[in-house]
DNA sequence: TCATGTAGTTACTTTAAGGATACTACCATA
DNA sequence: TATGGTAGTATCCTTAAAGTAACTACATGA
């Protein structure tokens, strides 16, 4: 059995398997690691490709990829200054684990919709 | 292209992908599919499982997983009453998606340890 | 009768993640 | 000269998720 449970206090602050998991569990690290799929991004682009987060949280999330393992940051000092983004073989092995469950939520969409519909009606209130 | 990025303030109430996913983005979601794995359990048996869970929160990620069609609430009206979640075949079918990267995860642990280290190191202040 | 276990609910507080906005500093193009 | 693009940082604010604690209501067993 996997250790993700917790049974003390002072197991939970370092539970390794949910520290691992968190690069997963946020808002934006599994749509960074998506958007890099094809090829290294620079920041405006990787910014333009998810559309709508700010350049403050982009920045902090691409920071704790890069400390994990999953990416890269390279400098080119142009001028311009020029930051590229890429998958190291970690990031694309995760994304590679990622992409199934991105399919298939995908093709959920609808059943949860219609699931939560039915849910609704019948817990009013 | 899958429709994770979100280019007008219109859309991103309404992602889909990204609410579908929320059932894994969740700290507690992801625990307690696996925690059903084996079998259904009843109310206590998963905080057990889990261990440092609240009931509170629980009840709401049950209630979350249940809503999207997840998992089923069955009451067994004894006395004495016995509440038991089971996986639903969509819950299972979550539940395989979710394993490889939870072994994954598993196996990662030491190199993403090494990793942080590195850079914290590469990178002081 | 008193403690324990079952499955919760209610009210309040805390924390972490994310968002808004303004700012730096450098460069290119019109 | 001014406008826009590059890649950020700094500061403050808001919100959603989670945590804490107390409570219900029913049952079992000592």
């Amino acid at each position: 059995m996997l250790p993700i449970g917790v049974h003390t206090k002072s197991e939970a602050s370092n539970c390794s398997i949910r520290s691992v998991l968190s690069n997963v569990t946020g808002k934006w690290r599994m749509i960074i690691i998506l958007a890099l799929e094809d090829e290294p991004k620079r920041f405006g682009e990787i910014k333009r490709c998810i559309g709508d987060v700010t350049q403050r949280v982009l920045t902090e999330n691409l920071r704790g990829l890069q400390r994990d393992g999953y990416l890269t940051r390279t400098v080119d000092p142009g001028p311009p200054v020029a930051v590229s983004y890429a998958l190291t073989p970690q990031g694309r092995a995760l994304l590679e684990l990622l992409k199934p469950l991105v399919y298939w939520s995908h093709e959920q969409m609808d059943d949860v919709k219609t699931a939560r519909m039915e849910y609704d009606r019948a817990h009013p209130g």
